[in-house]
RNA sequence: GACCCGUUCGUCUAGCGGUCUAGGACAUCGCCCUUUCACGGCGAGAACACGGGUUCGAGUCCCGUACGGGUCGCCA
């Protein structure tokens, strides 16, 4: 794309030809018949930054003109998982407007007073029940704030149309329909008619729209209103470079909310998925996002959705967290995995596990059998310490040492253990992982000292003892 | 198949004609720190799809090819 046409374009502050600056208007417009995706999530946080980066309005429209495949649970679902994210809505369902109603099942006066204009201005004709659009037979140019100009002759483009059973091109009729025999309205006209309805002022959406936009474009002449300043984003594809579906790892919102992602975290790693802030910042709170998000930090070419990258992100966002916050929102993973959030050990625990997880949903698998009854002993785990010494005297050494210890501290655990290990003339390091996997049950985990001291000296010896019964079985 | 958009490390990206022996981040690997596990610090490998132009000079501009994606619905 030619880059002095991308800067003229992005360049201008929000304003409609000659006319002084006005307000921007953007909107996020769903059809609720799945859930909120990743995709959809993050159009919705491009247009709803955009709306907060120039003092705009952000509104919210559901477009669920198919009644066949529009419930009421996948509005629910949608919204809920808007709300989770933060991204809050200055017009639209439950906040109302001065533009309502934002259903559009809800606006059928509305579209049918559109569609009259069309028919007295010819431009409607009927084909077996439908109605269909005529489209003007000449170039139609989108000036995009991402992709640049595009031009396409619709009346060209529609005469012919590939037929995916046949495998080749087929006579077609250019001209949209955009009504049903049923009386139902069709996406492209309601959208239009919105669109200029609720004066929105720039149209953020995936580029799998760009095709259609000519469509839009005609019909926004066709009604002599002035159309909104379009920007496609690029696509977000997964791992494999294929369109995302609801199968594919991050697909769906309500599945970060679930394992413990923070909402500043997934709208971050959203945001840079296709934007960037030119220079090399990269974990951003809310504030400046919205700060420094701009169209014109978009960038125009597909991007391959990375979950590693999305956790590491996420990671980031758990460490600025306080330490209150940090514990008050790591209580529901916690109750969820059968821990007592009122256990006085918890806050200690959460302090061990805060710098090892990227997802509130890994803390219980750092510290829970901190407060579990029973230890579960990872077969690699075991082998591997096993295989590094003579782990049965280095536990025995332990519970000897163990068991006199009279000050169950940090330093007194300690010097005990050390003590133990001059005892029997190996190192400290080859006593702490034996007994790391013989109290937690795995290599990997929290600080191990401040766990044992957690754990208590009575329930550090009976698993030591349990773990001994173990090996010597 | 036609039309549209795109193509810088495995991935996300910086790069707006000389400052590019191409920068950052995730991931990977190594070292340091740590008497355990992490965090952290340091470092390594790793990219301009290809071919033609334009230019004194091209990752940056133009054309073509290849590849990827999208659209071609009485879905949105």
């Amino acid at each position: 794309m030619p880059h002095f046409f991308r800067r003229a374009v992005l360049d201008h502050s929000p304003r409609c030809g000659n006319f002084p600056a006005m307000t921007v208007r953007t909107r996020f417009a769903p059809s609720p018949t799945g859930f909120l995706h990743i995709g959809g999530a993050r159009t919705a946080l491009y247009n709803w930054l955009y709306a907060k980066r120039h003092g705009g309005t952000f509104l919210l429209r559901v477009e669920d003109t198919d009644a066949d495949r529009s419930t009421a649970e996948s509005m629910e679902i949608i919204l809920d998982g808007l709300r989770w994210l933060g991204l809050d809505w200055d017009e639209g369902p439950g906040v109302g407007g001065p533009f309502g109603p934002y259903f559009q099942s809800e606006r059928i006066e509305i579209y049918d007073r559109y569609l009259a204009r069309l028919e007295s201005a010819g431009l409607v004709y009927e084909d077996e029940g439908a109605i269909r659009f005529r489209v003007p037979d000449k170039v139609i140019t989108v000036s995009d704030s991402v992709c640049g100009d595009v031009s396409i002759n619709l009346k060209e483009a529609g005469s012919r149309r590939y037929d995916a059973d046949l495998k080749r091109e087929v006579e077609a009729n250019p001209d949209i329909v955009i009504k049903r025999p049923n009386g139902g309205y069709i996406f492209h006209f309601v959208n239009v008619v919105d669109d200029i309805e609720m004066q929105i002022t720039h149209v953020i959406r995936g580029e799998d729209h760009l095709s259609n936009t000519p469509k839009h474009l005609a019909l926004f002449e066709a009604f002599g209103a002035t159309p909104p300043q379009f920007a496609h984003i690029p696509l977000n594809l997964n791992p494999s470079g294929t369109k995302m579906s609801k199968r594919d790892q991050g697909a769906l919102i309500h599945e970060y909310q679930e394992a413990g992602f923070l909402p500043s975290g997934v709208n971050n790693y959203m945001a840079l998925l296709g934007w960037s802030a030119k220079d090399d910042q990269e974990i951003f709170t809310m504030e400046e996002l919205k700060a420094k998000f701009d169209l014109s930090g978009v960038n125009s070419s597909n991007s391959k959705f990375d979950f590693d990258k999305c956790r590491w992100v996420n990671g980031e966002h758990l460490k600025r967290l306080s330490t209150e916050d940090f514990v008050a929102l790591a209580v529901p993973f916690l109750s969820k995995a059968g821990i007592d959030p009122a256990d006085p050990r918890v806050p200690e625990a959460l302090g061990l596990a805060r710098d090892r997880v990227q997802t509130l949903g890994e803390i219980p698998g750092i510290i829970g059998t901190v407060f579990s009854s029973s230890v579960s002993y990872d077969e690699t785990s075991v082998a591997k310490v096993k295989e590094k010494g003579d782990l049965v005297n280095v536990i025995a050494a332990l519970v000897d040492v163990l068991s006199v210890a009279s000050d169950w501290t940090v330093d007194g655990i300690k010097a005990a253990v050390s003590e133990g290990a001059a005892t029997i003339g190996v190192k400290m390091g080859a006593m702490m992982l034996p007994c790391r996997v013989a109290t937690m049950g795995s290599t990997a985990g929290a600080d191990l000292v401040p766990v044992l001291v957690l754990l208590g000296k009575e329930t550090t010896l009976s698993r030591l003892r349990g773990f001994q019964e173990l090996l010597s079985a």
